[in-house]
DNA sequence: CCTTGACTTAGAGTCGACTCCAGGTGATAA
DNA sequence: TTATCACCTGGAGTCGACTCTAAGTCAAGG
């Protein structure tokens, strides 16, 4: 799969796909003859795992430890779980801090339809 | 209530404030006589909010646009509501790929528990 | 009186994460 | 054969959101 159909499928940018990989964040990308980078199965899951992990919010720095991490093989299990696990705490903490702000959206909302509702019943007593 | 005070009740540095005011994140705040910020019960609430909001990731130039529709009062209300609904949506997405997110990290590390624990069994048998 | 320390400003610098650009290559279609 | 097009590279530019710096003011303590 070229980089076009990889960038469509799973809507990162081309730019994006070759930075991650410049970066380290995805390992060397196999090349076709002329040089052209082919993604194989194995490629796109980890496009698919850093695409997840960014979506919510990872640092690309600590996701280009774990991958690093990944490559070294089996004595690196217990790193990989600690960062895993360490970033998993973060995630949560960041949605109780969305969840309290959806919340006060939610209440502002609220209020607002009222303040609305409020505003057209008293158009209709001053109209009638 | 000194910028200093503010700043660390709310963990949002003295720089930052300055910045949100100067940006018109926050209104002007009201100085002493030696123009030194004195920060009142109206400034307090509306530096609570943008934490609040900014800690979900609402993004500046959309709480600037909020805040100036409520420094003009009533009529704005309509489109007040409408950008927090908008910005509701977009949280409540995120927290949807967050969800996600946190699933697949719950699944590795209890898979990277296990490979820890197999490997633990194995010691033990070559030991034993 | 002088120093210290918290405050002030305007403006420059940093950081994370892309995003774009210039210039080049190679396969395909007219 | 020439043009088009998708790809390639290294490096520069952008963007959002701060964060820092330099130079200055002022109140309080020694």
């Amino acid at each position: 799969m070229k980089i076009a159909e990889v960038s469509e499928r799973y809507a990162i940018s081309s730019d994006t796909l070759r930075y991650y990989e410049r970066i380290g964040l995805i390992p060397l990308v196999n090349r076709n003859a002329s040089g052209i980078r082919d993604y194989g199965e194995i490629d796109i899951r980890r496009v698919e795992f850093i695409k997840c992990m960014r979506s919510a919010g990872l640092p690309i720095e600590v996701l280009i430890e774990y991958v690093g991490l990944v490559q070294q093989g089996d004595q690196t299990i217990e790193a990989r779980k600690e960062i895993l696990k360490e970033q998993r705490e973060q995630l949560v903490a960041r949605m109780v801090e969305m969840q309290k702000t959806l919340d006060i959206l939610d209440h502002k909302i609220e209020v607002y339809e009222n303040a609305v509702l409020n505003k057209e019943k008293e158009i209709v007593q001053t109209q009638g």
